[in-house]
DNA sequence: GTCTATATGCAGATAGAC
DNA sequence: GTCTATCTGCATATAGAC
Protein backbone atom coordinates (compact mmCIF):
# COMPACT_ATOMS: atom_id res chain seq x y z
CA UNK A 1 0.00 0.00 0.00
CA UNK A 2 0.92 3.34 -0.59
CA UNK A 3 1.96 5.49 2.36
CA UNK A 4 -0.22 6.92 4.34
CA UNK A 5 0.60 10.41 4.05
CA UNK A 6 0.12 10.31 0.88
CA UNK A 7 -3.65 9.15 1.16
CA UNK A 8 -4.21 11.98 4.14
CA UNK A 9 -3.20 14.47 1.71
CA UNK A 10 -5.59 13.53 -1.28
CA UNK A 11 -7.84 13.25 1.63
CA UNK A 12 -7.69 16.56 2.51
CA UNK A 13 -7.17 18.16 -1.15
CA UNK A 14 -10.33 16.74 -2.16
CA UNK A 15 -12.38 18.19 0.36
CA UNK A 16 -10.86 21.38 0.11
CA UNK A 17 -11.05 21.83 -3.61
CA UNK A 18 -14.51 20.85 -3.39
CA UNK A 19 -15.22 23.11 -0.29
CA UNK A 20 -12.73 26.43 -1.64
CA UNK A 21 -12.15 25.28 -5.09
CA UNK A 22 -8.58 24.39 -6.48
CA UNK A 23 -7.20 28.17 -6.42
CA UNK A 24 -8.83 28.00 -2.47
CA UNK A 25 -6.14 25.61 -0.89
CA UNK A 26 -2.14 25.77 -0.87
CA UNK A 27 0.51 23.26 -0.20
CA UNK A 28 0.89 25.13 2.83
CA UNK A 29 -2.74 24.85 3.80
CA UNK A 30 -1.91 20.75 3.10
CA UNK A 31 0.73 20.40 5.38
CA UNK A 32 -0.16 22.59 7.94
CA UNK A 33 -3.19 20.37 8.49
CA UNK A 34 -1.16 17.06 8.76
CA UNK A 35 1.44 18.41 10.72
CA UNK A 36 4.05 18.39 7.77
CA UNK A 37 6.54 21.21 6.14
CA UNK A 38 5.45 22.75 2.53
CA UNK A 39 8.78 20.59 0.83
CA UNK A 40 7.07 17.29 2.21
CA UNK A 41 4.22 18.21 -0.21
CA UNK A 42 6.12 18.30 -2.42
CA UNK A 43 8.00 14.89 -2.43
CA UNK A 44 4.25 13.49 -2.81
CA UNK A 45 3.27 15.45 -5.53
CA UNK A 46 6.16 17.57 -7.51
CA UNK A 47 3.50 19.54 -8.61
CA UNK A 48 -0.10 20.62 -8.01
CA UNK A 49 -0.46 19.64 -11.20
CA UNK A 50 -0.04 15.86 -10.03
CA UNK A 51 -1.60 16.57 -7.03
CA UNK A 52 -4.90 17.59 -9.07
CA UNK A 53 -4.71 14.05 -11.62
CA UNK A 54 -4.01 12.02 -8.88
CA UNK A 55 -7.89 13.50 -7.61
CA UNK A 56 -9.49 13.36 -10.73
CA UNK A 57 -8.16 9.31 -11.18
CA UNK A 58 -9.59 8.59 -8.07
CA UNK A 59 -12.72 10.21 -7.67
CA UNK A 60 -13.33 8.95 -11.44
CA UNK A 61 -12.84 5.32 -9.81
CA UNK A 62 -15.08 6.25 -7.12
CA UNK A 63 -17.83 7.67 -9.00
CA UNK A 64 -17.65 4.52 -11.29
CA UNK A 65 -17.71 2.18 -8.04
CA UNK A 66 -20.80 4.00 -6.92
CA UNK A 67 -22.78 3.97 -10.40
CA UNK A 68 -21.72 -0.14 -10.08
CA UNK A 69 -23.00 -0.12 -6.51
CA UNK A 70 -26.63 1.76 -7.55
CA UNK A 71 -26.83 -1.20 -10.56
CA UNK A 72 -26.13 -4.06 -7.95
CA UNK A 73 -28.38 -2.63 -5.54
CA UNK A 74 -31.27 -1.51 -7.37
CA UNK A 75 -33.46 -2.90 -10.16
CA UNK A 76 -36.05 -0.48 -11.55
CA UNK A 77 -34.37 2.76 -13.18
CA UNK A 78 -36.70 4.81 -10.59
CA UNK A 79 -34.79 3.58 -7.84
CA UNK A 80 -31.49 3.76 -9.92
CA UNK A 81 -32.31 7.54 -10.27
CA UNK A 82 -33.17 8.06 -6.80
CA UNK A 83 -30.17 6.32 -5.65
CA UNK A 84 -27.97 8.77 -7.54
CA UNK A 85 -29.96 11.88 -6.42
CA UNK A 86 -29.24 11.07 -2.87
CA UNK A 87 -25.64 9.90 -3.96
CA UNK A 88 -25.45 13.72 -4.89
CA UNK A 89 -27.18 15.11 -2.06
CA UNK A 90 -24.73 13.31 0.21
CA UNK A 91 -21.88 14.65 -1.33
CA UNK A 92 -22.89 17.78 -0.72
CA UNK A 93 -21.69 17.82 2.97
CA UNK A 94 -25.05 19.74 3.87
CA UNK A 95 -24.20 22.14 1.67
CA UNK A 96 -20.60 22.88 2.27
CA UNK A 97 -18.73 20.92 -0.50
CA UNK A 98 -19.72 20.32 -4.59
CA UNK A 99 -18.47 17.50 -6.13
CA UNK A 100 -15.11 17.62 -7.92
CA UNK A 101 -16.26 18.16 -11.43
CA UNK A 102 -18.22 21.36 -10.60
CA UNK A 103 -15.11 22.32 -8.46
CA UNK A 104 -12.50 21.87 -11.14
CA UNK A 105 -14.87 23.10 -13.94
CA UNK A 106 -15.15 26.83 -12.64
CA UNK A 107 -11.43 27.14 -12.12
CA UNK A 108 -10.74 25.82 -15.17
CA UNK A 109 -8.05 28.14 -16.43
CA UNK A 110 -5.80 26.51 -13.33
CA UNK A 111 -6.12 23.37 -15.39
CA UNK A 112 -3.70 21.29 -17.25
CA UNK A 113 -5.49 20.22 -20.57
CA UNK A 114 -5.58 16.64 -19.76
CA UNK A 115 -7.31 17.52 -16.19
CA UNK A 116 -9.74 19.66 -18.22
CA UNK A 117 -10.35 16.74 -20.61
CA UNK A 118 -11.02 14.17 -17.60
CA UNK A 119 -13.54 15.72 -16.23
CA UNK A 120 -15.35 15.84 -19.81
CA UNK A 121 -14.61 12.07 -19.34
CA UNK A 122 -15.73 11.30 -16.22
CA UNK A 123 -19.04 13.54 -17.47
CA UNK A 124 -19.53 11.34 -20.89
CA UNK A 125 -19.08 8.22 -18.02
CA UNK A 126 -21.99 9.97 -15.83
CA UNK A 127 -24.31 10.73 -19.20
CA UNK A 128 -24.09 7.04 -20.35
CA UNK A 129 -25.00 5.18 -17.32
CA UNK A 130 -27.46 7.33 -16.90
CA UNK A 131 -29.35 6.45 -19.90
CA UNK A 132 -29.29 2.99 -19.17
CA UNK A 133 -30.91 4.46 -16.45
CA UNK A 134 -33.60 6.33 -18.11
CA UNK A 135 -33.73 3.35 -20.29
CA UNK A 136 -34.77 1.19 -17.99
CA UNK A 137 -36.96 3.48 -16.33
CA UNK A 138 -39.04 3.87 -19.50
CA UNK A 139 -38.73 -0.26 -20.17
CA UNK A 140 -40.38 -0.91 -16.31
CA UNK A 141 -42.30 1.88 -16.00
CA UNK A 142 -40.95 4.04 -12.70
CA UNK A 143 -39.52 6.93 -14.83
CA UNK A 144 -42.57 9.50 -15.91
CA UNK A 145 -42.83 10.64 -19.46
CA UNK A 146 -39.39 9.33 -20.88
CA UNK A 147 -39.09 10.39 -24.00
CA UNK A 148 -35.66 10.54 -24.82
CA UNK A 149 -32.97 8.21 -22.60
CA UNK A 150 -30.07 10.24 -23.94
CA UNK A 151 -31.34 13.76 -23.93
CA UNK A 152 -32.88 13.03 -20.19
CA UNK A 153 -28.89 11.58 -19.02
CA UNK A 154 -27.68 15.24 -20.08
CA UNK A 155 -30.56 16.92 -18.15
CA UNK A 156 -30.16 15.06 -15.32
CA UNK A 157 -26.50 15.71 -14.70
CA UNK A 158 -26.55 19.14 -15.63
CA UNK A 159 -29.55 19.81 -13.12
CA UNK A 160 -27.65 17.56 -10.46
CA UNK A 161 -24.29 20.18 -10.62
CA UNK A 162 -26.70 23.31 -10.59
CA UNK A 163 -27.73 22.14 -7.96
CA UNK A 164 -25.01 21.34 -6.22
CA UNK A 165 -24.36 24.87 -7.54
CA UNK A 166 -26.99 26.70 -5.97
CA UNK A 167 -27.04 24.70 -2.49
CA UNK A 168 -23.07 26.11 -2.08
CA UNK A 169 -24.11 29.21 -2.71
CA UNK A 170 -26.72 29.22 0.33
CA UNK A 171 -24.67 26.91 2.31
CA UNK A 172 -27.26 24.83 2.82
CA UNK A 173 -28.86 20.99 1.70
CA UNK A 174 -32.49 22.42 1.82
CA UNK A 175 -31.47 24.11 -1.57
CA UNK A 176 -30.67 20.92 -3.38
CA UNK A 177 -33.88 19.20 -1.95
CA UNK A 178 -35.92 21.92 -3.47
CA UNK A 179 -33.85 21.87 -6.90
CA UNK A 180 -34.29 18.22 -7.37
CA UNK A 181 -37.84 17.93 -6.20
CA UNK A 182 -39.22 18.02 -9.23
CA UNK A 183 -37.09 15.14 -10.76
CA UNK A 184 -37.19 12.85 -7.73
CA UNK A 185 -41.21 12.99 -7.80
CA UNK A 186 -40.84 11.44 -11.59
CA UNK A 187 -40.16 7.96 -9.82
CA UNK A 188 -42.31 5.50 -9.23
CA UNK B 1 -22.20 59.85 -16.30
CA UNK B 2 -19.70 57.97 -14.90
CA UNK B 3 -15.59 57.76 -15.87
CA UNK B 4 -15.09 55.87 -18.87
CA UNK B 5 -12.36 54.34 -17.47
CA UNK B 6 -15.00 52.74 -14.43
CA UNK B 7 -17.14 51.14 -17.30
CA UNK B 8 -14.27 49.76 -19.06
CA UNK B 9 -12.68 48.28 -16.29
CA UNK B 10 -15.94 46.87 -15.28
CA UNK B 11 -16.69 45.18 -18.70
CA UNK B 12 -12.92 43.49 -18.80
CA UNK B 13 -13.18 42.47 -15.28
CA UNK B 14 -17.04 41.13 -16.00
CA UNK B 15 -15.39 39.30 -19.05
CA UNK B 16 -12.38 37.86 -16.94
CA UNK B 17 -14.39 36.64 -13.97
CA UNK B 18 -16.60 34.60 -16.29
CA UNK B 19 -14.03 33.24 -18.03
CA UNK B 20 -11.42 32.44 -15.70
CA UNK B 21 -12.79 32.92 -12.48
CA UNK B 22 -12.59 35.88 -9.58
CA UNK B 23 -9.66 34.40 -8.43
CA UNK B 24 -8.45 34.28 -12.15
CA UNK B 25 -7.38 37.64 -12.81
CA UNK B 26 -5.95 40.36 -11.13
CA UNK B 27 -5.58 44.07 -10.87
CA UNK B 28 -2.66 43.73 -12.85
CA UNK B 29 -4.56 42.18 -15.60
CA UNK B 30 -6.90 44.74 -15.79
CA UNK B 31 -4.69 47.59 -15.61
CA UNK B 32 -2.32 45.84 -18.65
CA UNK B 33 -6.08 45.66 -20.55
CA UNK B 34 -6.45 49.47 -20.78
CA UNK B 35 -2.94 50.91 -20.36
CA UNK B 36 -3.24 52.42 -17.28
CA UNK B 37 -1.25 50.68 -13.79
CA UNK B 38 -2.20 49.19 -11.09
CA UNK B 39 -2.76 51.99 -8.84
CA UNK B 40 -4.61 53.57 -10.58
CA UNK B 41 -7.33 50.41 -10.44
CA UNK B 42 -7.26 51.00 -7.14
CA UNK B 43 -7.87 54.62 -7.25
CA UNK B 44 -11.76 53.61 -9.26
CA UNK B 45 -11.92 49.97 -6.99
CA UNK B 46 -9.90 50.15 -3.62
CA UNK B 47 -10.15 46.61 -2.97
CA UNK B 48 -10.89 43.68 -5.39
CA UNK B 49 -14.56 42.63 -3.24
CA UNK B 50 -15.66 46.67 -3.96
CA UNK B 51 -15.02 45.96 -7.73
CA UNK B 52 -16.59 42.49 -7.41
CA UNK B 53 -20.10 43.64 -5.46
CA UNK B 54 -20.41 46.47 -8.64
CA UNK B 55 -20.02 44.09 -10.97
CA UNK B 56 -22.86 42.32 -8.84
CA UNK B 57 -25.36 45.15 -8.58
CA UNK B 58 -25.09 45.61 -12.86
CA UNK B 59 -25.78 41.97 -13.50
CA UNK B 60 -28.66 41.79 -11.63
CA UNK B 61 -29.84 44.60 -13.31
CA UNK B 62 -29.36 43.44 -16.73
CA UNK B 63 -30.77 40.43 -15.85
CA UNK B 64 -34.03 42.22 -15.02
CA UNK B 65 -33.70 44.01 -17.31
CA UNK B 66 -33.41 40.85 -19.75
CA UNK B 67 -36.90 39.32 -17.77
CA UNK B 68 -38.51 42.26 -18.77
CA UNK B 69 -37.65 42.45 -22.27
CA UNK B 70 -38.72 38.70 -22.31
CA UNK B 71 -41.84 39.86 -21.30
CA UNK B 72 -42.53 42.31 -23.56
CA UNK B 73 -41.67 40.80 -26.80
CA UNK B 74 -42.89 37.13 -26.22
CA UNK B 75 -46.23 36.69 -25.10
CA UNK B 76 -46.89 32.80 -24.80
CA UNK B 77 -44.70 30.72 -21.88
CA UNK B 78 -43.23 28.87 -24.10
CA UNK B 79 -41.31 31.68 -26.44
CA UNK B 80 -40.53 33.37 -22.55
CA UNK B 81 -38.65 29.63 -21.60
CA UNK B 82 -37.37 29.88 -25.54
CA UNK B 83 -36.14 32.86 -24.87
CA UNK B 84 -34.62 32.80 -21.95
CA UNK B 85 -32.60 29.54 -23.17
CA UNK B 86 -31.36 31.65 -25.97
CA UNK B 87 -30.19 34.23 -23.68
CA UNK B 88 -28.35 32.12 -21.19
CA UNK B 89 -26.24 30.58 -25.25
CA UNK B 90 -25.45 33.71 -26.18
CA UNK B 91 -23.51 34.68 -22.72
CA UNK B 92 -21.69 31.34 -23.11
CA UNK B 93 -19.70 33.33 -25.10
CA UNK B 94 -19.42 29.99 -27.55
CA UNK B 95 -18.36 28.25 -24.21
CA UNK B 96 -15.59 30.73 -23.02
CA UNK B 97 -17.50 32.33 -20.56
CA UNK B 98 -20.37 31.47 -17.91
CA UNK B 99 -22.65 33.13 -16.18
CA UNK B 100 -21.61 35.39 -13.36
CA UNK B 101 -24.03 33.34 -11.33
CA UNK B 102 -21.80 30.26 -12.05
CA UNK B 103 -18.64 32.21 -11.92
CA UNK B 104 -18.85 33.28 -8.82
CA UNK B 105 -20.54 30.37 -7.08
CA UNK B 106 -17.64 28.50 -7.68
CA UNK B 107 -15.25 30.75 -5.70
CA UNK B 108 -17.41 31.18 -2.91
CA UNK B 109 -14.78 31.10 -0.82
CA UNK B 110 -13.09 34.05 -1.98
CA UNK B 111 -16.22 36.42 -1.71
CA UNK B 112 -17.42 38.32 0.86
CA UNK B 113 -20.64 37.42 2.59
CA UNK B 114 -22.55 40.58 1.23
CA UNK B 115 -21.50 39.42 -2.14
CA UNK B 116 -22.61 35.62 -1.47
CA UNK B 117 -25.95 36.66 -0.76
CA UNK B 118 -26.51 38.90 -3.56
CA UNK B 119 -26.23 36.10 -5.52
CA UNK B 120 -28.52 33.69 -3.49
CA UNK B 121 -30.34 36.81 -4.27
CA UNK B 122 -30.52 37.11 -8.02
CA UNK B 123 -31.27 33.11 -8.13
CA UNK B 124 -34.21 33.77 -6.27
CA UNK B 125 -35.29 36.47 -8.77
CA UNK B 126 -34.53 34.34 -11.23
CA UNK B 127 -36.88 31.43 -10.07
CA UNK B 128 -39.53 34.21 -9.09
CA UNK B 129 -39.45 35.59 -12.93
CA UNK B 130 -39.28 31.39 -14.08
CA UNK B 131 -41.97 30.33 -12.29
CA UNK B 132 -44.52 32.98 -14.05
CA UNK B 133 -43.30 31.51 -17.18
CA UNK B 134 -44.13 28.40 -16.56
CA UNK B 135 -47.17 29.22 -14.70
CA UNK B 136 -47.94 31.16 -17.98
CA UNK B 137 -47.06 28.09 -20.31
CA UNK B 138 -49.07 25.57 -18.46
CA UNK B 139 -52.29 28.10 -18.83
CA UNK B 140 -51.73 28.55 -22.65
CA UNK B 141 -50.49 25.10 -23.26
CA UNK B 142 -47.04 26.10 -24.61
CA UNK B 143 -45.54 23.98 -22.23
CA UNK B 144 -45.25 20.48 -21.85
CA UNK B 145 -46.68 18.83 -18.60
CA UNK B 146 -46.01 21.40 -16.44
CA UNK B 147 -47.19 19.85 -12.88
CA UNK B 148 -45.75 22.41 -10.22
CA UNK B 149 -44.25 25.78 -11.94
CA UNK B 150 -42.19 26.52 -8.68
CA UNK B 151 -40.24 23.39 -8.76
CA UNK B 152 -39.95 23.64 -12.65
CA UNK B 153 -38.27 26.65 -12.27
CA UNK B 154 -35.85 25.69 -9.47
CA UNK B 155 -34.73 22.82 -11.90
CA UNK B 156 -34.60 25.13 -15.18
CA UNK B 157 -32.64 27.76 -13.20
CA UNK B 158 -30.10 24.79 -11.73
CA UNK B 159 -30.13 23.25 -15.54
CA UNK B 160 -29.21 26.62 -17.47
CA UNK B 161 -26.32 26.98 -14.94
CA UNK B 162 -25.25 22.94 -14.84
CA UNK B 163 -25.40 23.42 -18.72
CA UNK B 164 -22.56 25.98 -18.62
CA UNK B 165 -20.61 24.53 -16.55
CA UNK B 166 -20.59 21.70 -18.44
CA UNK B 167 -20.15 23.77 -21.68
CA UNK B 168 -16.94 25.72 -20.39
CA UNK B 169 -15.56 22.84 -19.40
CA UNK B 170 -15.60 21.17 -23.29
CA UNK B 171 -15.56 24.73 -24.21
CA UNK B 172 -18.20 24.28 -26.94
CA UNK B 173 -21.40 25.86 -27.54
CA UNK B 174 -22.69 22.64 -28.74
CA UNK B 175 -22.74 21.17 -25.35
CA UNK B 176 -25.05 23.89 -23.84
CA UNK B 177 -27.24 22.66 -26.79
CA UNK B 178 -27.49 18.88 -25.91
CA UNK B 179 -28.12 19.24 -22.98
CA UNK B 180 -30.65 21.91 -22.92
CA UNK B 181 -32.86 19.64 -25.62
CA UNK B 182 -34.87 17.98 -23.60
CA UNK B 183 -36.42 21.27 -21.99
CA UNK B 184 -36.21 23.01 -25.49
CA UNK B 185 -38.21 20.71 -27.20
CA UNK B 186 -41.18 21.25 -24.31
CA UNK B 187 -41.89 24.27 -25.38
CA UNK B 188 -44.58 24.30 -28.25
C1' DG C 1 -6.99 60.42 -12.31
C1' DT C 2 -2.85 58.64 -13.06
C1' DC C 3 1.71 58.01 -11.88
C1' DT C 4 6.20 55.86 -9.34
C1' DA C 5 7.62 53.44 -5.67
C1' DT C 6 6.99 50.40 -2.20
C1' DA C 7 5.06 47.32 1.50
C1' DT C 8 3.57 42.91 2.72
C1' DG C 9 2.22 38.49 2.15
C1' DC C 10 1.66 34.11 0.13
C1' DA C 11 1.82 31.19 -3.80
C1' DG C 12 4.37 27.11 -6.14
C1' DA C 13 8.70 25.14 -6.39
C1' DT C 14 13.82 23.55 -5.61
C1' DA C 15 18.43 22.35 -3.27
C1' DG C 16 20.56 19.88 -0.22
C1' DA C 17 21.15 18.21 4.83
C1' DC C 18 19.47 14.63 7.96
C1' DG D 1 10.32 11.02 4.00
C1' DT D 2 10.87 14.99 6.21
C1' DC D 3 13.43 18.85 7.29
C1' DT D 4 15.52 24.01 6.83
C1' DA D 5 16.43 27.46 3.86
C1' DT D 6 15.73 29.89 -0.06
C1' DC D 7 14.16 31.43 -4.72
C1' DT D 8 11.07 33.66 -7.72
C1' DG D 9 6.96 35.55 -8.92
C1' DC D 10 2.71 37.71 -8.38
C1' DA D 11 -1.13 39.04 -5.56
C1' DT D 12 -3.67 43.00 -3.03
C1' DA D 13 -2.95 47.28 -1.25
C1' DT D 14 -1.03 52.03 0.18
C1' DA D 15 1.70 56.62 0.24
C1' DG D 16 2.54 60.48 -1.84
C1' DA D 17 4.16 63.18 -6.14
C1' DC D 18 2.31 65.19 -10.42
Amino acid sequence: MVSDTKTALMDIAEHAARSRGVDGFSYADLAGAIGIRKASVHYHFPTKDDLVKALVTRYEARLCAECNAIDAVHTTGGARLRAVIAFYRSALADGKEVCLCVALSTSRESLSEPVTERIGDIRAMMVSWLKTVYLRGADDHTIECVQDPLAEAYATLALLEGAHLAARTDGTILTFDVVTELISNRCR
